[in-house]
DNA sequence: TGGCTATTGTGACTATAGTTACACTAAAAA
DNA sequence: TTTTTAGTGTAACTATAGTCACAATAGCCA
């Protein structure tokens, strides 16, 4: 999604690297730069009134993230919460000098807009998930979703962040996982889940 | 949120006067124009596979639909349906003219960001409402955000409309309206509801 | 006035999810 | 090897939500 030649002319201390469980974004606080996840990936959370959290969406590298530019934009505290979930490296812009990069550069007001809509159908299907979908077709989904992305069957996780990623608890997820082997969808491992065919 | 001088220089031709209850957008289909509202207001609505549907987020005077900006940019077909509840007024805009204002000027493009901004975080209290709150708390919330809106406490509504807002059936709405009146938070009347304050 | 229709009330049952409590075991650490 | 910790299994109970079936009533209109 970003394209190489977008990143000509930046400096190499605008580059990050930082180890996993990183908090890039923080709720409530305000932001003054954006970052641009270049390779690894970074997790961003929402949480409720009592602190409950769930995951919204994954920043993959390429990409950015817009909570952040319309934070910095807007001059408003950050609604979400960003973390790092493996070692990832990140170029941080100014917010301002992400602003003149969109207003006078095509290739980067392309690129925000591709990361508008991708952020836009991602919190559409975050939504649809939390209305309509049990956690036998979340946790379902999960797993398929990571399977293609990883292009493995199997899946390194464990009950516990699964729950952690739907914001409920992790009896519920083996609950859950026990019938889903039980309708022979998956096997469960120590750690790792097997992902069976339809 | 849309500034008069926005608006200089398009022609009278580009206002429609829609009734309520018209499709203005619907899931599935190409995007050729954008609407910006003018008068009245629009609800935006989600659907899962099934064709289960929920509301989104309503669009007030002087907003548009950042959905229809970001779907009409990407050439993708529209993952929203958005309908008049009332008597509206729209502004059409041809989406590359959109486009050109956009990427031209910094006025429309401001008005952009804080469209796109208000809707991110109108679908992460969507989000939030699906997967943490119980129809109890969505019911109230909903009243209380009407009655704030329409500065009054008497709110006229049915409990089908209600149902309809968040994709259940009417009979989880009228016990849970009941157990509301019960614990004093409102009194029910036929086709209205009056809230009590806390 | 009488009947039609939309709206509301409610019981009964099932499914899904949240919660508590505790047992068991594989893997890592000491 | 022993100990500790992380991960998993599971029963039991409650709360919330979805669904079906049908009754009651208010308001409109013919």
């Amino acid at each position: 999604m970003l394209e190489e030649d977008l990143l000509e002319g930046l400096e190499e201390k605008d580059f990050l690297d930082l180890p996993a469980g990183e908090i890039i974004l923080d709720f409530h606080k305000y932001i003054k730069n954006i970052p641009v996840v270049i390779s690894g990936s970074v997790k961003v959370l929402s949480e409720d009134n009592s602190g409950r959290e769930i995951t919204l969406y994954h920043i993959k590298p390429g990409e950015s993230c817009v909570a952040s530019i319309l934070g910095s934009l807007s001059q408003t505290t950050s609604k979400v919460k960003a973390i790092t979930i493996e070692d990832t490296k990140i170029l941080m812009l100014e917010s301002t000098r992400m602003y003149d990069l969109i207003k006078t550069n095509p290739k980067w007001f392309k690129f925000f807009i591709q990361l508008y809509q991708t952020r836009f159908e991602e919190l559409l299907e975050a939504v649809n998930r939390g209305s309509f979908q049990t956690y036998e077709e979340k946790v379902l989904g999960l797993l398929k979703k990571r399977s293609q992305l990883l292009k493995t069957q199997v899946i390194e996780i464990t009950h516990k962040q699964i729950a952690e990623e739907f914001g409920t608890s992790r009896e519920v997820i083996s609950r859950v996982l026990k019938k889903l082997e039980k309708d022979k969808k998956l096997k469960i491992g120590r750690g790792k889940l097997l992902l069976k065919p339809d």
